[in-house]
DNA sequence: CTTGACCTTGCCGTAAGGTTAAGCTTGAAA
DNA sequence: TTTCAAGCTTAACCTTACGGCAAGGTCAAG
């Protein structure tokens, strides 16, 4: 199949499937007389794995660990286990901060009126002014 | 004062100082003889603004509303508060997202021995095969 | 005189692709 | 047969919000 179907087939974008050959996910893929690329079943197996590595927020650098481990029979399931973990915390830790962010907006927004006066608090604290927040 | 000393007391680089001056939060910065970046304590406080906001999320883009609804003595604070909000609710979505992302994640280690065998269900659900997850 | 700190502009690189652009091939309709 | 659209190719530029580095100018101290 070519590049198109391969696609629709794994949920990758074309423009994707070209990238993450480039960037070393995939081997170069096989080329027709015309110069296309032509893939299949186990080229397919490997575009879906990447789609859903991707979709549980692994980056590419981490995709391509997992593949390594993957394409590895011997491999203990220890290293994908600790890959896992490593990315929940990460994970874990970013939602810690945007909760955070999210929390002193909201006490901002609490305080501020909202209506069709000048004086904001939400301003008040970016500029500077610790009076602005009155909890 | 030079770039460095308003870079230090307002928190910034002094590569996003100069970053921010092009991209157009921050007027052209007066030069002295010698051609060097001046900075006065009004300056300061547009440096400070900026980074409080950054601080707590808000693109490039939205500090550059920010700062033209601060500049506007006028303004009525519905306005702040409405870029707010729907600040916090991109959070929202994004921490949604994370959470989701997360607890996929935790479903799948919980379910992997992780030990030195190579049977794993993290891969295994990567592959597409669903056995893999057992709850 | 030299050294080192500080300043200048400007280009390259990042993640993860999206979006054109210019030019092939292929298949089907007119 | 011609022509049209769809699909393919590579290449290059755009995004965010800067960091890093190059090559060079400026300034104060030893």
């Amino acid at each position: 199949m070519n590049i198109g179907e391969a696609a629709a087939k794994s949920g990758l974008s074309r423009k994707m499937i070209r990238y993450y050959e480039n960037y070393g996910l995939l081997p170069q893929a096989q080329r027709s007389d015309n110069g296309y690329r032509h893939y299949q079943a186990s080229d397919l197996r490997r575009l879906r794995f990447i789609h859903r590595a991707r979709e549980l927020g692994f980056s590419l650098d981490e995709v391509s660990r997992l593949l390594a481990l993957w394409d590895d029979q011997a491999r203990a399931s220890a290293e994908v286990k600790q890959l896992a973990k490593t990315h929940i915390v990460e994970l874990e830790q970013r939602i810690t901060e945007l909760q955070q962010l999210k929390a002193s907006l909201e006490q901002l927004t609490h305080c501020c009126h909202g209506d069709e006066r000048p004086e904001c608090p939400i301003l008040d604290a970016l500029a500077g002014n610790d009076n602005a927040v009155q909890p």
